[in-house]
DNA sequence: ACCTGTCAAGTCTGG
DNA sequence: CCAGACTTGACAGGT
């Protein structure tokens, strides 16, 4: 398969919940709970948390028409959308009906602009636990994912990405429980999974093996692979991981979407697993070169500290390359 | 305006 | 068994 300039490989960029161009759109604001617990009247103090949460999400629409200004189709929401919305003490609060309209208006404008999103749960969200009251706060907290991206009225392509978790000593007892614990999860939130290799516990292989007995795809962080590599190389892992986003084998049928990657460059060799402000081009091109031959498209994901001015640098090099052809401000083809 | 400490979360290590 | 480190953006309080 071709793309209309005859290199092969269609690659789109995008970033991480904020930019460093808009300035004041944080996404994240919140609010600790001391000091919700300082506010007398609990209903004010809720409502306080709700305006955050409204603000978060003023900033997403923000930061979402800033990426269509600037032709970024790829967009990693925040996951802190709604401050102590796993919070123990605040089981009872349900802030999901006031912002329904604000979801609904960032889910239009996704879909109206063709753009790809998805959530990315922190590492305090794992299912290979052998905690019981961790997997279950787990599970919440992944229902909720589902809840929001639900509430934006978006499709199973958007979706939700988490790693396989610890290891507690065992690794195969550890992938084991953390099979088992997700195949248990509701089917609905099931289909929005991705899975990602860690940079300290499970590999690019151990993952993709879970994977593909899950029917669920695999997101391949680079940077990760670097620090923790696996035993088998990426040459050959790649057509496996590429083949988990096909829609025959994925759980979520009729999805059919380019397969991401996260890239990211080591902020230094002292602290190797840190990110960069910057990715380093070659960290990302030869990679993309490699799987030209086999792959129509590939979305990258960028985590680095500068975000979106990452992702602009790094299309100011692949204009300066042969081998590419720029398509829009934030995406091109390369062979 | 800046600096330091704290917060959310769960895992992992050292004692 | 318990305290502290780890991670990250943002808040809180002090200077």
């Amino acid at each position: 398969m071709q793309g209309r300039g005859g290199y092969p490989l269609k690659v789109r960029l995008g970033y991480v919940a904020m930019s460093v161009h808009v300035q004041n759109a944080s996404p994240s604001k919140t609010m600790t709970y001391a000091q919700f617990s300082k506010i007398s009247d609990r209903e004010a103090a809720l409502r306080k948390l709700e305006q955050i949460a409204s603000e978060n999400l003023h900033n997403t629409l923000r930061l979402l028409k800033h990426n269509r200004y600037s032709g970024i189709q790829l967009y990693r929401f925040s996951s802190r959308l709604i401050p102590l919305h796993t919070h123990e003490a605040l089981k009872d609060w349900e802030p999901m009906k006031a912002l329904l309209p604000q979801f609904k208006e960032i889910g239009d404008f996704v879909k109206k602009h063709q753009m790809r999103v998805s959530f990315h749960p922190d590492h305090y969200t794992v299912l290979s636990t052998p905690r019981k009251d961790v997997l279950q706060k787990s599970i919440q907290d992944l229902q909720r994912h589902a809840d929001m991206l639900d509430a934006m009225g978006l499709g199973l392509e958007a979706t939700c990405n988490i790693h396989v978790g610890g290891m507690y000593g065992d690794r195969e007892k550890a992938m084991a429980r953390f099979i088992e614990q997700f195949e248990a999860m509701d089917e609905r939130i099931k289909q929005r999974m991705t899975l990602e290799n860690d940079d300290k516990t499970f590999t690019a292989s151990e993952t993709l093996t879970a994977c593909e007995q899950l029917a669920v795809p695999m997101v391949l962080d680079l940077h990760h692979h670097r620090v923790n590599p696996s035993d088998e190389d990426l040459a050959e892992l790649w057509p496996r991981i590429r083949d988990t986003w096909n829609p025959n084998q994925r759980l979520a049928g009729n999805v059919n979407v380019p397969p991401k990657i996260h890239i990211s460059s080591p902020k230094s060799a002292k602290d190797p697993r840190s990110h960069a402000d910057y990715v380093d081009p070659e960290d990302l091109f030869p990679f993309l070169a490699a799987a030209a031959d086999g792959t129509p498209a590939i979305d990258v994901m960028i985590e680095a500290k500068k975000k979106d001015d990452a992702l602009f640098r790094l299309m100011e090099h692949a204009k300066t390359m042969s081998n590419v052809r720029v398509l829009t401000q934030a995406s091109f083809e390369i062979g």
